[in-house]
RNA sequence: GGAGUUGUAGCUCAGUUGGUUAGAGCGCCUCAUUUACACUGAGGAGGUCACAGGUUCGAGUCCUGUCAACUCCACCA
């Protein structure tokens, strides 16, 4: 053995021996209990980053369950990432001087196919280089047809339910993008924005949002207010910049008395509060912002006017016209903003489809909160508050996206039918007649119907939009399980534990909490483990923005991926932020020479006449041969660490003292592991074992065993093999190669028993 | 507007149900000088546990309040 460690020899060689032998496959223990963990597939369109370097977490827990010889799955796989995928791809796109609308929704499709594919084996050796053990085999990509196929069933069941329904709704839709978005995918920034105080006959009202005004088609105030009592249910006449126009006074509870003036006018088409007032009071739906972001024909002269430009257009016009009593330039006001170009969101009518969501999320709710049998547990448990307090206000969700990268909505319309019904709701649009839209949809799973059940036409429409990337992920566990291999989903599921960061606790854990049971009947998981971020060094959030990401993969490179994940581990309660931290990769790639080195010492610097023993043997007394009780070739009976040995040793010739206590102290380490690794406590482990495999051993217990080398080589093995084992879930490469190098049985540690105690 | 997290050594962080002199890694100081390992070993300095009250025989830990940093949810017309 070299003197120094070199991980850069040691590591590329063990993942596919054990790859190649199946250990990463469940079947290896065929008696064991099942203990699942599906991947949180990463998004297939670029590398990892390095978030994704806690799948250790997830790594330490199959190999721990493992080794304690469970069926352990932990199922891969990669996820379209939709909308996501679509930006990437159209920045891509733009380099090469070109844009999405250059190209037909087939041909974009099979483009952004191609560049997803050759992310994902980028993305798939990167896993494999940071040792995690997922079963290669049962692989799943969320556009594979088979998982298509399960979303597909999802999604038909939900409509038969009527929990899928087509809706005309105020969408969240950003127009340089040109799709919608759910709630969630809004964020929100504080802005200084000129509140204007306008004249409406009458009537004084404020509002920052002058373009809408063509929209307007009512002006409302509270029922309660004194002020305008006289006024409510009265039509006015009031002069704007378009002309003369009557507007009616609508009470409605939904008007703060203290904005403002009191009064609001109500724009339905473009507001989430006036669109409910609207559906309260049978308002109609005016639309002058179009798709593109641009006042349509009913803005008269401003009709084509980005809607800032016409924000300052109008607001001209109007003072001149002496419709502005006056402004407030410092009013604060929150906007929504795209998550991705931040374009300011408009809310626009848009029919789409939508899922109920109450009967969804109550089920959820009690799948935690112990109202259901099976109880799901979330890790750490202060963010159960945030899933309750979501799931109890939850507004029904758009799965729809108008882009091309997804699965297209098995919905098709019937043109003859959908124009009849067109024509008799043909003014307002309210729920009953969006309502009403659902009978002209025909949703089935996948396959084009023939011909239209109620008129017999043939001219079928499929709905051009694709899902919501989360509605399928949010179907990952079973959707995976029914697809891999024909037993799998009743052995396997519900699945063991969802480890994946707080960030997407709402986006993705929640929804497949709720279409988990409500598909099958059952809770997805029975744990959820929620990390932390990983941090830049300076403890700020990595962003491509910032150009402070860093690659996990360089990291492991670098200082070994053992290195890494030890890093990731020690000192750090799971569940909080950590700042990647140089020092402390520093510390673990030292602390792997000095692994190494205390393998040379007890293999390379092992006196002749005690190498090659069986340890455990020894230690258990069952060997009455050689001189020191030994003797490798015949081993009376198969080593068995279920016993550490303490009691046992304490019968043996010697009972040196040092022994003993090296003993007693392992056995206390195999404890505090165990149950650190079974509460999630995973630095309470890694700490663990630094401090006796450093500490313990190398700096006192082998410094003692210099002057009586032969005696103690038995327990030196037997120690330092059974740290190995305890360590390598966390450390998964060193502790092989070493391994490997001392006695043992079996072919690797990979598969060797979890150390288990428990005899003091 | 609602909720959560964090504040402990110079830095980064542990400290689960309250219980001896508050710990680790890195850094710093002294010593060892080729030892299995210098990616080393032995020893050491360094803390008003954010602040103010309270509960208790006893509080870093529990309660109340204050300050500071961060995050999430709702969403303002």
């Amino acid at each position: 053995m070299e003197k120094v460690y070199d991980q850069t020899k040691v590591e590329p060689k063990w993942y596919d021996i054990w790859e190649k032998a199946g250990y990463f496959q469940p079947e290896i223990n065929p008696e064991g209990k099942p203990y699942t963990i599906i991947l949180p597939p990463p998004n297939a369109n670029a590398p990892l980053h390095f978030g994704h370097a806690l799948y250790t977490v997830e790594d330490i827990l199959i190999r721990y369950h493992r080794m304690k010889g469970e069926a352990a799955l932990w199922l891969p796989g990669s996820d379209h990432a939709g909308f996501e995928t679509q930006v990437v791809f159209e920045k891509h796109l733009e380099k090469t001087g070109k844009s999405r609308f250059d190209f037909d929704r087939e041909t974009l499709y099979k483009m952004i196919w191609d560049f997803v594919q050759a992310n994902k084996g980028t993305m798939e050796g990167q896993l494999r280089k940071l040792g995690f053990s997922v079963d290669w085999s049962r692989e799943k990509f969320t556009l594979d047809p088979d998982i298509v196929k399960v979303v597909y069933k999802t999604f038909k069941k939900l409509f038969n339910d009527g929990l899928a329904y087509r809706g005309l709704r105020l969408v969240n839709y950003c127009t340089r993008h040109g799709t919608s978005f759910s709630d969630l995918e809004v964020i929100y920034e504080d802005r200084t924005t000129p509140l204007y105080y306008i004249k409406y006959g009458p009537l004084t009202l404020a509002t920052v949002r002058l373009e809408t005004k063509f929209g307007d088609t009512a002006v409302a105030v509270h029922p309660d207010d004194k002020r305008y009592q006289k006024y409510i249910g009265e039509t006015l006449s009031i002069e704007t910049v378009l002309g003369p126009a009557k507007i009616k006074v609508i009470a409605d509870k939904a008007v703060d008395p203290n904005f403002g003036t009191g009064v609001i006018k109500v724009t339905p088409a473009h507001a989430p509060i006036d669109f409910e007032i609207g559906q309260r009071h049978n308002l109609e739906i005016r639309q002058v912002i179009g798709f593109d972001g641009r006042l349509n024909e009913k803005a008269g002269k401003f009709a084509g006017m980005r809607v800032k430009e016409a924000r300052k257009a109008i607001a001209v016009e109007m003072q001149e016209k002496g419709l502005i009593e006056k402004m407030d330039e410092n009013y604060k006001n929150r906007v929504g903003v795209c998550y991705k170009c931040g374009t300011e969101i408009e809310p626009l009518p848009l029919e789409q489809w939508f899922l109920k969501m109450d009967g969804l999320a109550k089920t959820a709710i009690e799948a935690v909160n112990g109202e259901r049998s099976r109880t799901i547990k979330i890790v750490p448990k202060n963010w159960e508050t945030t899933y309750f307090n979501w799931l109890e206000n939850l507004k029904d969700w758009n799965i729809s996206r108008q882009i091309v990268w997804g699965m297209q909505i098995p919905a098709w319309r019937c043109i003859k039918c959908s124009e009849v019904k067109s024509q008799k709701s043909k003014v307002k649009t309210t729920t009953k007649s969006s309502k009403l839209n659902n009978t002209i949809w025909i949703v089935t799973e996948g396959e084009k119907p023939e011909k239209c059940p109620d008129c017999g036409s043939a001219q079928l429409e499929q709905d051009p939009d694709v899902f919501d990337t989360w509605f399928s992920s949010g179907q990952w566990p079973f959707a995976t399980l029914q697809s891999t291999k024909p037993e799998d989903f009743d052995k396997f599921y519900p699945t063991s534990v969802m480890e994946t960061g707080y960030d997407i606790l709402l986006f993705w854990v929640a929804r497949m909490v709720m279409l988990g049971i409500y598909i099958t009947g059952k809770i997805p998981f029975k744990d959820i483990l929620l990390h932390g971020k990983v941090l830049d060094p300076l403890g700020k959030k990595m962003s491509k923005s910032k150009g402070n990401v860093v690659d996990p993969i360089e990291i492991a490179n670098l200082y070994g991926a053992d290195a890494l994940r030890m890093a990731l581990m020690y000192g750090n309660a799971f569940g909080h932020d950590q700042a990647l931290s140089h020092p402390k990769l520093q510390a673990m790639r030292n602390f792997t020479n000095k692994l190494w080195n205390i393998g040379r010492f007890i293999i390379d610097f092992a006196p002749e006449d005690a190498k090659h023993l069986n340890p455990t043997a020894v230690i258990l007394g069952r060997d009455p041969v050689s001189k020191y009780g030994v003797n490798s070739a015949t081993t009376p009976e198969s080593t068995n660490h279920t016993d550490s040995g303490l009691t046992t040793f304490a019968r043996m010739t010697g009972k040196n003292e040092d022994d003993k206590q090296i003993l007693e102290k392992l056995s206390q380490t195999i404890k505090t592991v165990t149950k650190a690794l079974d509460s999630y406590r995973f630095h309470d482990g890694s700490d663990a074992l630094y401090e006796f495999i450093w500490h313990e051993f190398a700096d006192k217990y082998i410094e003692s065993t210099k002057d009586r080398r032969a005696q103690a080589q038995p327990v030196l093995e037997y120690v330092f093999r059974t740290s190995l084992e305890l360590l390598h879930p966390f450390m998964p490469f060193i502790t092989e190669e070493l391994w490997q190098k001392l006695p043992h049985e079996g072919k690797t540690i990979m598969v060797t028993k979890w150390p288990n105690n428990i005899n003091t």
